[in-house]
DNA sequence: AGAACGTTTCGATGTTTGTCGATACGTTAC
DNA sequence: GTAACGTATCGACAAACATCGAAACGTTCT
């Protein structure tokens, strides 16, 4: 073995979204509690009807949708958009806004763009 | 088991991975057959051992790590470690390669970078 | 107030996933 | 050959997940 397991605690990340995420893969070994935030993140995203989900916002031409087209876009039950939206939601990846009685999306691209620089040295 | 499964399942199904992965995300609305590759693709790597696993065999000297020295650097069994570099074999993240009764495994870092380049727009 | 409608939460269910012990397979050393 | 050792597979199990119908919650109208 040529070095020793780092399971060193850098950062403390109590406040999850709070937190600059993600440390790059590549450049050092994650701690445990890194790879803990970063997994959690990309299993938000882990899931085709999420990622058509940010896709379909995204290329929505006012960069928002209505929670209420999703369903027949997507062949999914309302309730279970709502779920999906949730998860993307806690996860910080999509941002929720009520108005009246209809609720309306955007993507965060900081925070999809975390991601990506996390895997790309 | 309906059926006798073969050991080719093992090694062939890296083959799938030749499709030119991943269709960027933001730039326009994912069919559902995109969705599903890069989703496939994120859950291989979203898990925080599977994580460390890329992380640590990024960070080796070599650029390369003896399986044997993983279950004591992520307190799993050998099994779980087994699983886990299977998983990320399978989905073309890691290469393997056997030296005698060792196997070692390198990361494939355009593999990598296409998940970067998928989420970055 | 009450009706209508969009959304979230609850409860249930079938599937997938992470984990490990036991076991089988393969290579090296004696 | 056989013993020792590293690795992969099998079988089992608990936890997490995706999904939907039903019911509860909120807002907007009349």
């Amino acid at each position: 073995m040529f070095f020793m397991a780092t399971t060193d605690t850098s950062t403390d990340s109590s406040t999850e979204l709070e937190v600059p995420c993600c440390t790059p893969v590549l450049d050092a070994i994650l701690s445990e509690d890194d790879a803990a935030d970063l997994a959690k993140l990309l299993k938000a995203l882990a899931d085709p009807i999420r990622l058509r989900i940010v896709s379909i916002i995204a290329a929505a031409p006012s960069g928002e949708i209505c929670t209420c087209d999703l369903p027949a876009l997507l062949d999914r039950s309302q309730p279970t958009i709502s779920h999906h939206l949730s998860l993307l939601s806690k996860a910080g990846l999509v941002e929720r806004e009520q108005r009246g009685k209809w609720a309306w999306f955007r993507v965060a691209p900081d925070r999809l763009d975390a991601i990506g620089r996390a895997l790309r040295p």
